[in-house]
RNA sequence: AGCGAGGUAGGGUAGUCUGGAGUGCCCGUCGGGCUCAUAACCCGAAGAUCGGUGGUUCAAAUCCACCCCUCGCUACCA
């Protein structure tokens, strides 16, 4: 069987992920794996923190912490915050590991020696007090053209221009305030993307367009846009303290740019994971490298990634699907990861079970297009959708069963209804083979519509009245039951991999206490008798609209 | 400015590749039904110049051209 190797985006460690970071990439990654592994696939799902970069090692400067300790500190605690949110990575490792290191530079050699590494030179800022070389958006200062006193080195946010650093009157440093700045000349080593741009186009025209790949539109778009542009020669170094150092004497202080050893930690945090497995994955021709991301980063996974591994020609697999996604935005609830305030997903666990987010996040995920956050747009998902509509129609059938048990024990026979649900199962199956993850989710819901009209329409709390005196009337109750259960334990599995707790929850009743099996749908039920019965899901309440109304703009 | 993506009833979405009566779904509204259930559920109805303008066609939400609006990338952010 086909291997698969599913990653999510590396969150960057700086911060805590909130909503729109997670519903973008790892969540939909988490989601899909679940199905995976239901499927009995032979499936490892990969993810872990970006280490790197300028931003960690700025904010570690400003915060007098080492900037490996600044940034484990932070993926202690994302990791187990998307734990908390029930994803079950295979691994979650991180980009600042020997594995990871030995990787790059097993990668930038064989780049260099096929004559892909080339040497850009450029002015870079540097402050003379921190001793650190600036990067553009750190040195502040009067812009040249509004004369505004907030301009920064790449744009002027009074006026919106674009400005070089050398621009800027009067700069300063952002992190120290001095103005003892001066321009120095640096050279910084690239991957000449342009002298792989054909393969890469290749890979994209025979890979992203093939339409069992199930490439996002954006994805293959963007990509063959920026190469008729024509693909430029990309730094994969900077002159900083953190990160992994080139070691060449040739190249003093510099350190992979973050992006390089980032996109490389999908295969460094696998061999993190397994020394002694990873290559099965990552060198086997019938791995299927299947990648989660938003639209932000769309071009190092169809550009930057294949042209590293297209050009160190060291057997690593390619990617074979990229699924990027929009954005979930909002006017009227606050969340930002670089200005690290509002609704995170901290935050959001303090006010809400983790269920409740995966499945509403996921009903309003910005598959196609950007989707618009709204307290009122979860609440209605609640409420209505999971609460009402699926909620509700479990606890309506079981209590239902529980209340006549005299006339159902032993009873609950073959479901007339295995074509129906057959049906559901594989319009289900049909999406998540298409990465429709929404589409997959809608499904379930129109399953529990169709569970409700059937519910209605054949009333067999009537037929229980009935049956005392008429045995038609009996054999027609046990029979609508049959299905009906039927129905709620299908929900129960589908429901698995959008809202794992719940899943059990309803499985539970049915004498389930593992993980479901997609091919448990096929089989005959088996209830447990007289088991108390509890709604698996509730309405938002008060004091949870208050909490989430503090992260309000209105 | 260049390169992408999106604009479909009051709100949200699917349909667009491969043209066939505005077809579908969720919420909201209105009318009816039901009383097993968490005041939930079911049925029916109203509601859309498919962002705009032109073009191709027997036929356009769908194909083409131009324009408007939103978001992303084009950054020494990742």
């Amino acid at each position: 069987m086909a291997k698969k190797i599913i990653t999510s985006a590396l969150p960057y460690s700086y911060a805590i992920p909130h909503l729109g970071n997670f519903v973008g990439s790892v969540l939909p990654a988490d989601v899909y794996f679940k199905y995976l592994k239901m499927k009995d696939e032979d499936a490892i799902f990969i993810c872990g923190s970006d280490q790197h970069g300028t931003a960690i090692e700025l904010q570690a400067l400003k915060d007098k912490v080492d900037p490996e300790v600044l940034s484990n500190s932070f993926h202690e605690k994302i990791k187990s915050l998307f734990e908390s949110m029930g994803c079950t990575f295979t691994y979650y490792g991180k980009t600042h590991t020997a594995e990871n290191k030995t990787v790059v530079y097993e990668i930038f050699k064989a780049l260099e020696a096929n004559g892909f590494i080339g040497e850009i030179e450029s002015i870079q800022a540097y402050c003379n007090i921190d001793k650190h070389f600036l990067a553009d958006r750190f040195i502040e200062g009067e812009c040249p053209f509004c004369h505004g006193l907030k301009a920064r080195g790449d744009q002027c946010d009074t006026c919106g221009r674009l400005l070089e650093p050398d621009q800027i009157i009067n700069p300063h440093c952002t992190i120290c305030g001095n103005s003892d700045i001066t321009f120095k000349k640096t050279k910084n080593l690239a991957l000449l993307l342009d002298k792989l741009q054909n393969r890469i186009k290749e890979f994209i025209e025979t890979t992203g367009e093939k339409s069992e790949n199930n490439w996002s539109k954006n994805a293959i778009n963007e990509s063959l846009g920026l190469i008729k542009v024509g693909l430029k020669p990309r730094d994969i170094t900077r002159n900083m303290k953190w990160g992994f150092p080139v070691n060449d004497e040739r190249f003093g202080d510099l350190v992979f740019y973050v992006w390089f050893d980032a996109v490389i930690g999908y295969i460094g945090i696998t061999k993190e994971w397994d020394p002694s497995r990873w290559e099965e994955y990552w060198k086997s021709s019938d791995t299927e490298l299947i990648q989660f991301m938003g639209k932000d980063n769309i071009e190092f996974h169809t550009v930057v990634f294949p042209a590293i591994l297209i050009g160190s020609n060291l057997g690593y697999i390619m990617p074979s699907s990229i699924k990027a996604y929009e954005y979930l935005t909002s006017k009227t609830v606050k969340f930002s990861k670089s200005s690290k305030i509002g609704l995170n997903i901290e935050n959001a666990l303090a006010i809400l079970p983790s269920d409740y987010w995966r499945f509403s996040l996921m009903y309003m995920c910005p598959e196609n297009s950007d989707s618009e956050f709204s307290i009122d747009l979860l609440s209605e998902i609640i409420n209505k959708i999971m609460n009402d509509k699926i909620g509700n129609l479990v606890n309506r059938v079981l209590v239902l069963y529980k209340n006549n048990l005299s006339l159902l024990r032993s009873r609950i026979g073959n479901s007339m209804l295995n074509p129906e649900i057959k049906k559901y199962k594989e319009q289900y199956d049909s999406h998540f083979s298409k990465l429709n993850i929404r589409n997959a989710l809608l499904t379930i819901v129109e399953l529990a519509t169709f569970g409700n009209a059937l519910l209605n329409t054949s009333e067999p709390w009537a037929l229980a009245k009935m049956s005392g005196s008429d045995q038609s009337k009996k054999d027609a109750f046990v029979n609508v039951m049959s299905d009906l259960l039927k129905v709620v334990y299908s929900i129960g599995i589908l429901l698995w991999p959008f809202a794992p707790r719940a899943s059990s929850s309803i499985l539970s009743y049915f004498g389930i206490e593992n993980e479901p099996n997609f091919s448990m749908l096929e089989d005959d039920i088996n209830l447990i008798a007289g088991k108390e019965v509890a709604p698996i899901f509730q309405k938002i309440s008060d004091d949870q609209l208050a909490e989430l109304g503090k992260f309000s703009t209105l």
